[in-house]
DNA sequence: GCATCGGATTTTTTT
DNA sequence: AATCCGATGC
């Protein structure tokens, strides 16, 4: 094994042959922190005799997965049989199956996705008959998910407003409906496994005991669940070796926290500590760049990032007139450099806040007649025949699925509608049937009892029950592709597909998609190919055999690299968004998510805002500049921003004019308070009360040109953005 | 039960 | 600008 350490630096090194034990390794960009983790999962089985089966890898992401295995592979030549490496949820998949008997579910289940998610949430707020104005699903099941990310069921939901009281009312009735449906969504899959290894020591020394030496990549990700399971897996050997970089935490908003690293060193104060900091990815202008940047986030390890690879070439800033010109000047910019051949397609990289962003980019392409990759955004797995059909192989499996029912019962259209459904349901309700089994009844023999019952409605129900026990049946005795095709067959999804809207001649391809992937899942069978199609997101299913520019959010630019990167929108709202304007904390990590993308440039970087864009709602604005261009030292830099009047947008301008004219507004009594955090009096979930419309919660709150503008949630009002000094509002005590 | 229309509303990031 | 929802009419 002399030859596999004589590739690595000394840190490196270091890292790969640590005696067993906990270790934290806390890794730069471009460190080589994937290299570090994969010589060191071969370095166990290959110098230390470690048994591949006794070894965790866990990973985020399928793709940080797919590249660890295949690095492990050409490492050790195929010796790595019986390893575990999946994403958090691939692993926890794995366990729940197995371990099926301790859980509200059996072990078919299903993995219900976001759009499931919702769909379930909606069918809740209906039943409920709750206001879904106030409560959107969207907004509800954020909250939901937080919970969940706390390892907190319905009943431990906290409460603060009459709102937290309702959802929390919604959050039991979708977790019932869940059970009732036999499935499980993304964050359960981790709150489960979390709860297991917790609650029944058994299941927990079993595969504490199985996994000697258990690697975690993006530790800095990981939420209270996920470190509460891998707390718990590590538990009895206690060789837990997590690699992770603080500075690119970025996923907050889903619940991770990287304060673990923290606790980390807490649980295991024995934990040796190593740090990666030479930079093999970047130039040193590249790097100095995002070290300034991320400089101005205090509460950080500073890491002491290095490079040898030169200077090399400044980064360029351009000011372009609007987004339109921001898009033109990305593709002629790299159309120059590939016409004059100093670059190849695929060199680039351009990323952005928001996948909206994305859109005048593609048209700018488009126009150039280049080709483009774009990842995430328009996807597969969202299209509606792909989600059509995939709930009728859901169905099949599992007919308990509520949501899978619900949307295929009347696809293609077979006469039963909203009306006929809720007779169905009403009816499974009273026999303690889940709906699909009551389908599946009244399709058979002995459902006679329940179709008259049903009226009308059962002659509707009954062909399609009887369809469904058939495909069950052909299930277990005939190729998963066959079956496919019969059930397109009987429901006669093709013609359906065709005929609606025309103009998409690409749908009936996109089945025929589906199918081939279906195809690979011959031998594993459905269950497999259920689980997959949940837990693989989009971004993994792109050709990465198109040499051309790669278009990618910077959420999803995390652990890649480009030799030139072309990172837009570097305006005040989109880089920071405007919705993290208010909280320090989410500001600091709109701040690593720059520093992401500036590190994941090798050679060259272009920084490009626009001096005003479309907004997503009709005109025009003025945009000011990213607060963050302000911090990359100017000698780095070609390039320069402006600030000018005309730049500031209608409403700033307003508060300017009037400062001039009557002075900044200051109130009397603050002499000279530090400028920042004069006298805000009115945070989030706060109880108030208001003259006129009463009780309410504070949503939000801002100091605004010296005056406080509060968001306050009244109850069968809605939201009111009230001026703190004209709207006596009083706070309310608990 | 289904199609159509008009009005309202909007996701930041993803397993 | 595009989508979703609810109401309306057939």
């Amino acid at each position: 094994m002399a030859d596999l350490l004589s590739e690595l630096n000394q840190q490196q090194k270091t890292a790969v042959a640590v005696p067993p034990g906990p270790v934290l390794v806390l890794a730069g960009p471009g460190s080589g922190k994937t290299r570090v983790l994969t010589f060191r999962v071969a370095y166990l089985i290959a110098a230390m005799g470690i048994p591949a089966y006794q070894i965790l890898a866990v990973t985020f992401t399928n793709k940080a997965a797919r590249e660890m295995e295949g690095r492990v592979a050409a490492l050790l030549g195929g010796k790595a049989d019986g390893l575990w490496l999946g994403t958090f949820h691939s692993i926890c998949g794995r366990i729940l199956r197995r371990e099926a008997a301790y859980l509200p579910i059996d072990h078919n289940y299903v993995i219900f996705d976001s759009d499931d998610q919702v769909s379930l949430v909606k069918r809740v707020i209906k039943e409920k008959r709750i206001n879904n104005k106030d409560y959107r699903p969207t907004q509800v099941l954020a909250k939901i998910s937080q919970a969940k990310n706390d390892l907190m069921g319905p009943d431990e939901f906290p409460i603060f407003s009459t709102r937290d009281e309702t959802i929390k009312v919604i959050y039991k009735a979708y977790q019932e409906y869940l059970e009732a449906s036999n499935a499980m969504d993304f964050d359960d899959m981790l709150l489960y496994t979390a709860r297991l290894l917790e609650q029944h020591p058994e299941v927990r020394q079993k595969y504490a005991q199985r996994f000697r030496h258990i690697l975690v990549d993006e530790f800095q990700d990981t939420n209270q669940a996920q470190y509460t399971l891998l707390y718990y897996l590590a538990s009895q050997h206690k060789n837990i070796f997590v690699v992770g970089d603080e500075d690119q935490s970025i996923y907050r908003w889903r619940g991770a926290d990287y304060h673990n690293v923290e606790r980390f060193m807490k649980d295991f104060p024995e934990a040796k500590k190593i740090l990666l900091e030479q930079n093999y990815r970047s130039t040193q202008t590249i790097l100095n760049a995002a070290v300034a940047v991320i400089n101005e986030n205090t509460n950080r390890t500073e890491k002491k990032l290095f490079s040898d690879r030169g200077s090399g070439e400044e980064i360029v800033i351009y000011e372009a007139g609007d987004d339109y010109d921001e898009a033109s000047y990305v593709v002629d910019t790299i159309s120059r450099q590939l016409l004059l051949g100093q670059a190849k397609e695929s060199d680039f990289a351009i990323m952005y806040r928001t996948n909206a962003q994305s859109r005048l980019l593609e048209d700018a392409f488009r126009r150039a007649n280049m080709n483009y990759r774009l990842v995430g955004a328009q996807r597969f797995y969202g299209r509606r025949e792909v989600r059509d059909v995939i709930a009728f192989m859901r169905l099949i499996y599992n007919p308990q699925d509520e949501v899978s029912l619900a949307r295929v019962i009347n696809v293609p259209p077979r006469g039963i509608g909203s009306v006929t459904l809720e007779n169905l349901q009403e009816i499974a309700r009273q026999h303690g049937l889940s709906t699909g089994d009551a389908l599946l009844l009244l399709g058979s023999e002995s459902g006679k009892e329940m179709e008259t019952a049903l009226g009308r409605s059962a002659t509707r129900l009954i062909p399609f029950g009887r369809m469904l026990a058939d495909w069950r049946v052909q299930l277990s005795r005939v190729p998963l592709t066959t079956l496919f095709d019969q059930v397109m067959l009987d429901t006669g999804y093709e013609l359906y597909i065709k005929d609606d809207g025309g103009e998409d001649e690409d749908r009936w391809a996109n089945v025929l998609g589906l199918r081939q992937v279906l195809l690979e899942y011959e031998d594993q069978g459905l269950a497999e190919f259920l689980e997959a199609m949940a837990l693989v997101a989009d971004q993994d299913t792109l050709p990465d055999t198109l040499d051309a520019p790669t278009l990618m959010t910077l959420h999803t630019a995390k652990g890649l690299e480009f030799p030139q990167v072309f990172i837009i929108g570097l305006d005040e709202h989109y880089l920071p968004h405007s919705r993290s304007r208010d909280d320090p904390e989410e500001m600091a990590e709109e701040r690593r998510l720059f520093y992401v993308g500036l590190t994941r440039a090798k050679n060259r970087l272009f920084l490009i805002r626009a001096r005003r864009r479309r907004s997503p709602y009709g005109s025009y604005e003025s945009m000011q500049p990213s607060r963050f261009l302000e911090d990359i030292p100017v000698d780095l830099i070609r390039g320069r921003i402006t600030r000018s009047y005309e730049q500031v947008d209608a409403y700033e301008l307003n508060a300017i004019r009037w400062n001039q004219t009557y002075g900044p507004p200051k109130s009397s009594h603050q002499k000279s308070a530090p400028p920042a955090a004069p006298m805000q009096q009115f945070f989030p979930e706060m109880r108030v009360s208001h003259p006129v419309y009463g009780e309410g919660v504070v949503r939000k709150s801002r100091l605004e040109y010296g005056d406080e503008t509060v968001e306050v949630y009244f109850e069968g009002l809605g939201l009111k953005a009230l001026v703190a000094s004209m709207s006596s509002l009083e706070v309310l005590g608990d």
